[in-house]
DNA sequence: CAAAAAGAAGGCGTAAAACGCCAATATAAC
DNA sequence: GTTATATTGGCGTTTTACGCCTTCTTTTTG
């Protein structure tokens, strides 16, 4: 499947508001109501548009933290990556992870409410994690930008 | 305002599927449709839903790759730092940016297509932000994880 | 170049959802 | 125990989503 420039405008105008009425968004594109509708679904079905979600403002609910940290395993067997992979996705406050050049280096994005709750995840999450060698952190002090939307 | 249990329960159902019917939200909490819609709206007007989106496959849209980008500036002026956020905030390649310690180091994280796409990211763009000094890349090699939801 | 085929668009009717309003119930204050 | 306040549930109206059919445009083929 292959998307024009109006299936590209409807992927940024969905991303600025995953809730916009099809009747509005067809008017923006400048096509009719079931047109428009027809080329969400067929966009839905063909994997561009992974899920729709609601985004907290994370400072209301209580967690304005974000730290990233450089994780190092012990070099052990493609296993034990495995089961490091699969245990930091059971954690909630780790929003990103990526496997890093060095074949055991993670980067982790952890979001917390406050020093004393990072220290929590720190000793008692992070470093409980299988095959943890190093955790070494880098606590951030403000947010510059932030976003979900990507450009198309 | 103050939140309980079931606005909690409303505001982590809302994180899975942005679009789920009020109808089916007032089930899933145990509400009736007009106390759930009202619980909602109170939720969006009191600031903890910031806003609804949808979200891309990278990999579909061609966007697969993931940089973090650790970016220097030059000992300069509060005003120099705000030009560099104003402009980063311009770049829609960047998703997110942090002011780290230091008073004047950056972390950024880059979405490209490709490393030729990286490249020029790199000397056309991160380079001539205003006021930098040293960009040191960390590429990525695979996501492992990657959520917008925060535990509520 | 014309006819046939395929793809996309628009219009319409029906079903579902959102939303405003009011009464009923539950909770809190005095 | 009574008043005041907040929260809930029910109902009618308006808006939205969605399936179906026809029309129009584009592409293919002889």
């Amino acid at each position: 499947m292959q998307i024009d420039e109006r299936d590209r405008m409807i992927l940024r105008l969905l991303q600025r508001d995953g809730r916009i009425s099809n009747a509005e968004l067809a008017e923006k594109v400048n096509l009719s109501a079931s047109a428009c509708l027809r080329r969400v679904r067929l966009l839905e079905e063909a994997g561009f548009i992974d899920h729709y979600t609601m985004l907290l403002n994370p400072a209301r609910i209580g967690k304005p933290g974000n730290a990233f940290v450089n994780i190092s395993i012990t070099r052990q067997t493609r296993e034990a990556l495995e089961t490091f992979e699969k245990e930091v996705q059971k954690v909630p406050e780790v929003v990103e992870c990526y496997l890093l050049a060095g074949q055991s280096d993670y980067l982790v994005h952890v979001v917390y409410s406050d020093t004393g709750d990072y220290e929590r995840i720190h000793s008692e999450v992070l470093t409980q994690l299988p095959g943890v060698e190093r955790v070494q952190t880098v606590i951030t002090l403000r947010e510059v930008k932030r976003t979900t939307e990507l450009p198309v």
